[in-house]
DNA sequence: GTTAGCACTCGGTTAGATAGAGTGCTAAAA
DNA sequence: TTTTAGCACTCTATCTAACCGAGTGCTAAC
C-alpha cells in the first residue's frame, strides 16, 4: 500500500519530530519545522486519515498524534533515509575497535559497549556461531533405588553430571539400554542437532527408561542453555533511563530485568540474512518477547568466515532508526574486518 | 559511650520497626509493638534526647523518626542480636553451592546470585586473591620519531602491547636504557608489588627516558585494571527495585551505574579481618564512594588456602543488617568449604 | 522521673478553578 | 472538490485552598 505522498511526507515529519522530541506532535508544529505548504487544517484531515489507518495514534483527544508500532513500520520500510553516519561516528568506531581481538568475548564487549555509547542504547552481541561441544560420551548409573546419575563427557573433555531423580525405583536394564540408546545414537552430535525424530528413536531403545531418558534430556538442554548464556554479552543497560519512556520505575524494572537475563537475549528471534543491509528492525509487538512490547529491537549479522554472530540495539520505539541503524550496520561491518584482518585465535 | 538500657532499647526497637516498615516510627507504634512499659510521652523525651544525640533523625516536625547512619552504627555494633539464619535458608544454601565448582568464576556468579536471592539485595563478589600474572619480558621500540611500542610478555604468555605516544622525539638509547631497567626490575614481579621505591630505581635508570617510562606505567596499570575487571562478579541488581528508598529513578539509576561499573566494586575497600564473624559493615557515608553515601555495604571474607576473596552486598542503610550478617556470612563459610572439599582447578 | 492532655506543625489528599494546547467540525474560499 | 479560517469543545496539567490526621513538643499534674 501507499500512501501518497502528502501523506508520507507528515506521516515521515511526525515519525522524525516525536523522535527528537518525545512529545505527542501537533499540525501547527509541523508547519515550523517542516516546509509543508499547506495549512494545519489540511495537516490535521490528513493525520485524522493516518489515524484511522492505524498509523497514528492519539494519547487523548486534544493531544497531538504519536507514531503506531504500524507507524514506525512504514516509516522504516519506505519512508526513513539511508543517509549514513557523520564522519566523526565514523572515526569513533575506527578508532574503538581498532586493536581490540585479544579475545573474542572481548571484542564482543567492545563492540557491544561501542555501539550502546554511540547509539545511547542498550546493546547485546552474540558470539559468531554457537560451535557447541558435541557429546562424546554417556554414562548413566543408579546410586540409589530412586536416583540416577547422569554423566555427560563432551568431546572438548569437559565433564559434566547431574543427579537425575524419578519417583519411580531405577530399573537396571532400562538404565543399560538407555545409556546404549544414547551413545549409539547421540555421540558425535552436537546438542542442536537432536531432531524429534532422533528423540523418537531414543525413546523406541529406551523402553522402560523413558523417564530418565526425559530428564536426561532436561539436563542437555540446560547444559545447552548455559552454554549459550557465555556467549551473550550486555552493555550499557544503563542508557535506558537516558529516554523519557523509561521514566516509569515499574517499566524501567521490567526492562532491565529482561535484559540482564542473558537468556532472554539468546533467544531472540535472529535477523534474516536477507534484511537490507544486514539490519533488522522489530517493532514493539512485532516482538514476541513479552516484555518487549513496547520495545524495538535494532539487530545486524556479522559474519565470520562461515560463521554469523549478532549485535543488536534494544531501546523504546521512538528510536531513532535512520541514524541507529546506519551505525549498527557500520559496527557490525568493522567487527567483521577486525576479525578478517586478524588470525582468529581461538583461546585467550 | 552507653546509651543506658531504656535508650538502647528504645533505639533498638525504632531500628527493628524502621526496617520493617520503611516508615518514619512514632512514639505510640513502638508501644504497640514492642512491650516497653512506659508511656508514649516518655518514649517521646528519649526519642528526642537520641536525636539531639545524632542517633535519630526526624524527616520534619511532625514526622516519626528513622534512624540516622549514626544511629544504625550503634545498632549493628551494641544492639543487633547474634541469631543465625533459619534451617530453610541454611538448607537453601547447602543445596545451592552443593555441585557448583566446575570454574571458580561460576562458583563466584553462583554464590552471589545465592547471596543476592536470599538478602533481596545486589551481591557481588571478588576472585580469592588477585593472583595477577606477573612480567616475563619488556621490549620497547620505536616505531616512528615520536612513537614508541611497548610490548609485555607476561608469565602466562600473554603479550600485551600499546603504542605509547610522546610529544618529544625517541631517543634510541634512552628507550635502551628503559628497557634493559624495566627488564632487571621487574621480571618476576607483579603489578601490585611494584613498590614507589622500585618506581624511583626505574627513574634513576631511565633516564632521558623518563616521559616514556610514566606512560609504560599508565600501561601497565591499564592492563592490572583490566585484569580485576574481570574478577568481579555483580548479580542481582534487579533487586534494588524491591527497596521503597530506589522507587525514585534518580536514585535507581545511579546505584545501577555504580553497581553496573566492575571496577568500582572491585576497588571498594576490603574488611578488616578482625571484624567479628568476619563480616564488615559500612553504613551510608561511611562509605568513600560518592555514589554509596545512602547506602549500606555488607561485606564477607573467604579464604581459600592463603588467599582471600570477598562477596558482598550493597543495598539501602535501612537493611536488615542482623539477617543480612547472618546468611552472608554463612555463604561465604559454605564458599571456603566448597573450594576446600575441591582439589583447585584453574582453568575451566 | 513519668504521664496525661493539648496546641501546634506539617505532609498528603481532595476538590475546584483555571489556563492552554490541540483537535474536529462547519462553512466559506479557492 | 480541495483547502482553509474560525470556533466550539475536550482534555490534561497546574495551581490553590481547604482539610484531615498523624505525630510531636510542651506544660502541668501525678
Amino acid at each position: 500500500m501507499s500512501l501518497g505522498p502528502r501523506k508520507e511526507q507528515i506521516l515521515k515529519a511526525v515519525v522524525d519530530q516525536y523522535i527528537r522530541s518525545a512529545e505527542p506532535v501537533a499540525s501547527k508544529q509541523l508547519l515550523e519545522h517542516w516546509a509543508l505548504n499547506v495549512s494545519s487544517a489540511t495537516i490535521r484531515n490528513e493525520m485524522a486519515e493516518l489515524e484511522t489507518m492505524g498509523l497514528l495514534e492519539q494519547p487523548h483527544t486534544s493531544a497531538g498524534r504519536v507514531p503506531s508500532p504500524a507507524g514506525y513500520r512504514y516509516y522504516v520500510d519506505q519512508l526513513m533515509g539511508k543517509t549514513g553516519l557523520s564522519t566523526s561516528d565514523r572515526e569513533h568506531i575506527d578508532s574503538a575497535l581498532k586493536h581490540k581481538v585479544e579475545s573474542l568475548e572481548r571484542l564482543l564487549a567492545e563492540a557491544g559497549k561501542l555501539a550502546a555509547e554511540i547509539t545511547r542504547h542498550p546493546a547485546y552481541a552474540l558470539t559468531p556461531t554457537q560451535r557447541y561441544d558435541s557429546f562424546e560420551r554417556f554414562v548413566l548409573f543408579a546410586s540409589d533405588l530412586l536416583t540416577v546419575v547422569c554423566v555427560v563427557v563432551m568431546a572438548g573433555q569437559q565433564v559434566n553430571s547431574r543427579v537425575v531423580r524419578h519417583g519411580e525405583p531405577v530399573i537396571e536394564s532400562a538404565l543399560a539400554q538407555l545409556t546404549a540408546a544414547l551413545n549409539e545414537l547421540l555421540t558425535g552430535l552436537r546438542y542442536d542437532q537432536i531432531t524429534p525424530e532422533l528423540y523418537d528413536r531414543l525413546e523406541k531403545r529406551s523402553l522402560d527408561g523413558r523417564a530418565y531418558l526425559r530428564a536426561v534430556m532436561v539436563f542437555l538442554a540446560d547444559l545447552h542453555g548455559q552454554e549459550e548464556q557465555l556467549r551473550v554479552v550486555v552493555e550499557g543497560s544503563m542508557h535506558l533511563f537516558e529516554h523519557p519512556e523509561y521514566r516509569d520505575i515499574a517499566k524501567a524494572h521490567r526492562m532491565l530485568s529482561y535484559l540482564s537475563d542473558k537468556k532472554n537475549l539468546a533467544t531472540l528471534p535472529q535477523p534474516y540474512p536477507t534484511a537490507s543491509r544486514g539490519v533488522e528492525i522489530v517493532i514493539g509487538p512485532e516482538n514476541v518477547a513479552a516484555a518487549l512490547q513496547d520495545a524495538s529491537v535494532v539487530m545486524a549479522t556479522y559474519h565470520v568466515g562461515e560463521m554469523q554472530g549478532f549485535i543488536g540495539l534494544i531501546g523504546p520505539t521512538r528510536m531513532d532508526y535512520q541514524a541507529v541503524t546506519a551505525k549498527l550496520a557500520y559496527v557490525a561491518s568493522k567487527m567483521e574486518q577486525v576479525f578478517q584482518g586478524q588470525p582468529q585465535e581461538e583461546e585467550k
